[in-house]
DNA sequence: CGATAGTCAACTGAAGTGGTCGACAAAGTA
DNA sequence: TACTTTGTCGACCACTTCAGTTGACTATCG
């Protein structure tokens, strides 16, 4: 149950072209070193995110990468997808099309439960609510919430 | 976000034991064809769950394994912290003790949110859930969802 | 042309995954 | 006591993934 650092840096280089300026692109050493991140492997990463249609490039001097679609169109869940497959998966399968037999039968809905639920924070939050720091209701009442800080 | 085959069979395992006769101990062979779990592998495991406190052994001929405590007090999150570590860490770092800079600030409480809610579900469930098949009702809510279930 | 900046394949060391193996220790039975 | 049954433990293994690095190449602008 961890995020790699190739997502979570996918998911903050996204997060630095939706704030910037719309239709002025940001040069990937800009965002390395905004976000600390090496260089050379962000722009694996930022390569993955533009074959997925989910930002766009422009090469040469004063070029850079920017957002292809509306930053509210896209969530952490997508950005995450793009670089890592499948959301939730259990030795690899999906959680929907897996079945246990005798004493383990019910885990499987507990798996796919627990899938809904991470979808229901990572779809609902978008990159445009990440730039603002203003996230939806719905999560910023788990965040909110004292029990969401134990360790 | 992927769940191992480790934590995968220790849940399933503490499964057949929290459905076996209490104080009868059920052998590694047993559960290993029950599950159709590798051996040798379960038994790594099972010596995991032992040092954890969530079962105990009996050694020598009719030995085997059993729970240590009560089925309901054993949460699906319990088991997968015996065997993997942390629920959710964003590279190795648990969400609460980390920080953004710039545009990706919101980042952070994102993270906080997403263990939140895989909490909500893997806390909520507990071995003797799994054993006899019965869901808590919040959990039951979201399998029931039609949307849980889209690949 | 030449500077700038993205593109891509290949490579690497370290760690994690998913096991296997063999020697050993405890407990009950004959 | 010997023997069988079962768990205990450490070591080992092949393979994949992770987290980068390197170097050659290509597009774009002035």
């Amino acid at each position: 149950m961890r995020i790699t650092a190739k997502a979570d840096y996918a998911v903050r280089a996204a997060a630095v072209l939706a704030a910037a300026e719309p239709g002025v692109p940001v040069k990937g050493e800009a965002i390395a070193t905004a976000q600390r991140i090496p260089l050379n492997f962000l722009e694996n990463i930022l390569r993955e995110l533009r074959r997925a249609g989910i930002i766009r490039t422009q090469r040469g001097a004063d070029g850079g990468y920017l957002l292809a679609v509306a930053a509210n169109t896209v969530s952490v869940a997508d950005v995450i997808r793009a670089v890592e497959g499948p959301l939730a998966a259990i030795q690899g399968v999906r959680p929907d099309q897996l079945h246990y037999d005798g004493a383990a039968a019910a885990l499987a809905d507990v798996w796919v439960a627990m899938r809904a639920s991470l979808r229901s924070v990572l779809e609902n939050v978008t990159l445009a609510d990440i730039a603002r720091g203003e996230l939806p209701k719905s999560v910023k009442r788990l965040v909110n919430d004292a029990e969401a800080w134990q360790p």
